[in-house]
DNA sequence: ACTTCCTTCCCCCAACTGGGGGAGAAGGTC
DNA sequence: GACCTTCTCCCCCAGTTGGGGGAAGGAAGT
């Protein structure tokens, strides 16, 4: 039997140490490389070319979505496994779009996660059922275009339709047009709901 | 040499059996239970009367600080150690009003998780400079009136003014008022970057 | 070539917003 | 009692907002 040589990545120390562990109990996995930060999961997966690696979605730098793109467009056999405290849809969505092998929060059982690891280890796609189902129930968030991301960051700022116009050397009716679509996008009746609705919908960074 | 009984709380199963699995490698260190919610934590912290409770501030149902407050009012030798993701300095500083003898972020080496647990078991206060420097860092969140989170939290849904009034049964002028000192307060313009201000400040819960 | 989307700009106008001023009543703190 | 904060209400008014309508160029996909 050959092992799973595994990269965990997951810039929490604490959490990345006690899942190390953990997986260093398992006959048939070994553990080849941690990785704090998106930036250095990349460089080491490429570099120790694992079998599966352990990905978190929240990480400084490189976010792990972005991580998981450059790893499978560089080395497609690569196996990500996406595991993360986000059970926010569009997150996981996301992950699986861009070519995660698996998805497992981190509330879930850890024989979940071992269990995940074979399934993806032999190719099998390891999606939990609450995942799935996260992903099927609230609606994708609406995709806003560039013009329409920057005006909303304005929005934020308190800044008024004619301030907004000057700082992108447009006219104040284009600046309307963009925030009625805006509207129209995301649902809001106002610029005071846009931002909020903006915030729950995590289209906006704090 | 006696060990140090400890209780895990931590809605992660997989972060909590990580944890759990690190700490009874240590010989002084006796893991006597875990509680996957802050409700769970405080019964069993009664019952099981740990010397130590090591506490996540982000749990479903009872928080970690008011899981704190209630364990410290029944049995206040009990030591609360908290371990966190945030590093919002105002969860941290809650935390060690609730009477947490210790912060630690979840960032931090396992080896600090450790020595704040010895620490904190022999009376010693444990926060790290790192914690001690987010919370010296940036401002305490304002604290709003009971009314003035009434009125933000309608400002998010986009209401407009009149429109408050009406919901609460008051003039529109008291709105105004009460929106104007919320302005005043977050250092907001308008109520647009007062949400966003809030949203930032973590004065709203998504 | 056609459609669709994004971008830019224009008009009119009712309604709302925010800044300025002031004021009274209730509650707690010193 | 004096003081502070909170909550309540009132005036005026310039500026902004959002709803309605329309128009036109360019890029991208079908």
């Amino acid at each position: 039997m050959t092992k799973h040589r595994i990269l965990v990545a997951d810039d929490h120390a604490i959490v990345r140490t006690g899942l190390v562990s953990l997986l260093e109990t398992e006959p048939d996995i070994d553990v080849v490389g941690e990785a704090c930060n998106g930036e250095t999961a990349i460089s080491m997966a490429l570099r120790l070319k694992p079998d599966i690696v352990i990905m978190d979605l929240m990480m400084p730098d490189v976010d792990g979505v972005a991580a998981t793109e450059r790893i499978l467009a560089a080395e497609p056999t690569i196996k990500v496994l996406v595991l993360t405290t986000s059970t926010v849809s569009d997150d996981l969505a996301r992950a699986l779009d861009a070519g995660a092998k698996g998805v497992i929060t981190k509330n879930a059982e850890y024989a979940k996660l071992v269990a995940a690891i074979r399934d993806v280890a032999t190719g099998k796609l390891a999606v939990s059922s609450e995942v799935r189902h996260l992903i099927d129930e609230d609606p994708p968030a609406p995709k806003l275009t560039a013009r329409q991301s920057d005006i909303l960051h304005s929005l934020t700022r308190g800044l008024s339709n004619p301030e907004i116009a000057k700082q992108f050397g447009i006219g104040r009716e284009s600046v309307k047009e963009h925030i009625d679509s805006l509207y129209a996008k995301i649902g809001a009746a106002n610029r005071t709901e846009a931002v909020a609705i903006a915030f729950r919908k995590h289209l906006l960074k704090f």
